[in-house]
DNA sequence: GGCAAGAAAATTGTATCCAATTGACGTAAA
DNA sequence: TTTACGTCAATTGGATACAATTTTCTTGCC
């Protein structure tokens, strides 16, 4: 079976994880030439995908200077999250009214996968965190939705990657299983607000550390996928 | 005063405007090249702007296809309006918590313009109509927030440009000075009723119609102001 | 005349090359 | 010592050249 994704799409991908992941910190630099000699690709393919990472918000780019891994500030944060409540306010609705055949059991079935890491704060714990988010807002059947709430999620991984000492997961779990009975109870209200005590727990910390390590020994544990 | 933006963002905003006043009509092929041509610039810059195009859902690209104006189906598009439903809510619930200083006088300032070209259904109609809404969302100072209302506000531009007949911006601009009459009291749920209905009064039209005409013959008028 | 296969043309995918801008360093003068 | 200035290295902005893929046209066969 052959892959019909295009490198920058790849490259894209590949990025995007190492971002969210916060194997690339926030303010860290990504300049053209360096990644793209990680991956093995020339800085035409780097350019696109740090094009595509800065629509996304998730990368920053000054004029002649480079990109950058974004680093949002406070008043940002607030937006962002302001955005993602009234979004994610949208799929419960949307939700409550339709959901689909098989969406609980995808639902259930993620929660468990999530409750298997429990404990550990490593990368996948942070990635599932943000599915839960973007699986529900799958299930509304409405791409656009589905679109703007996994770019904030991936907007509000970066946050917490900038100001949350941990990410403590642990809360976010159970939620995530109050969530679910809620909408199948079709209790707006409800869902509605535990999803906004949800995301306004996380919105409450602040500290800030940065630590600017070497780029291309951080990529190169991304770029082996790259080699086909 | 030098101009500070970069080629690609000046093609990128000459496409949009030409894509939502419809001089590009939806279906339309967007050759690289041909486009360069015509604004005497190489395919990498082109491609830069539809890359950026494409994340904003108005032009599609097929791999080794090319790109082409987008389509959007009945599907999507009632997909594009329900988020907009969701979005422009938020946009009237904030600006009755807090509206900035001017906000009103801007307002009103709009719809005087957009009173002063009633009766012409031209692009230059067509543009204003979209930016009341673009400007509603800027008042709320959240800048995410704003950047979503644009993008569906431009994708339901080239829904109409599809669907409907004429854009019959007459009722809209009365519409306009009812929500801002409506925020002003403070009364959020008779300014998001008269948007819904602003919203849906558009989306139950439908007669479909394409005309290729020749895409550099169009882009000559727009192409001269490239020239610097 | 219709259909299939192959060649040619057009267009995108990617790499490389040159120019322009920025930031840093070093040197000299106040 | 501090500040101003000039040079240089590093990096992006943009253009061109080549490779790969798709589409279309042609040609031959049924």
């Amino acid at each position: 079976m052959e892959e019909k994704t295009t490198l920058t799409d790849a490259v894209h991908t590949l990025l995007r994880r190492a971002i969210i992941e916060q194997a690339l910190k926030p303010g860290m630099r990504l300049p053209e030439d360096t990644v793209g000699e990680q991956f093995g690709v020339s800085r035409t393919i780097v350019r696109h995908a740090l094009v595509r990472l800065e629509n996304e918000g998730l990368v920053v780019t000054r004029r002649n200077r480079g990109a950058f891994v974004a680093e949002p500030s406070l008043e940002e944060a607030r937006n962002i999250f302001e955005v993602r409540r009234a979004l994610e306010a949208e799929v419960i609705r949307i939700l409550a009214d339709r959901m689909p055949e098989s969406g609980y059991d995808q639902l259930e079935a993620h929660v468990r996968s999530e409750q298997s890491v429990k404990g550990k704060d490593g990368p996948v714990s942070i990635r599932l965190a943000g599915e839960f988010h973007t699986l529900l807002a799958e299930l509304t059947g409405n791409a656009v939705l589905s679109r703007y709430v996994s770019e904030v999620v991936l907007r509000c991984s970066l946050i917490m990657a900038m100001y949350a000492k941990t990410h403590s997961s642990d809360c976010a779990v159970d939620e995530h299983s109050q969530i679910i009975a809620a909408i199948r109870a079709g209790d707006v209200g409800k869902a509605t607000a535990i999803m906004d005590h949800h995301l306004g727990a996380v919105a409450g910390r602040a500290e800030l550390e940065k630590q600017p390590d070497s780029v291309s020994s951080i990529l190169s544990r991304y770029g082996k996928e790259l080699v086909s």
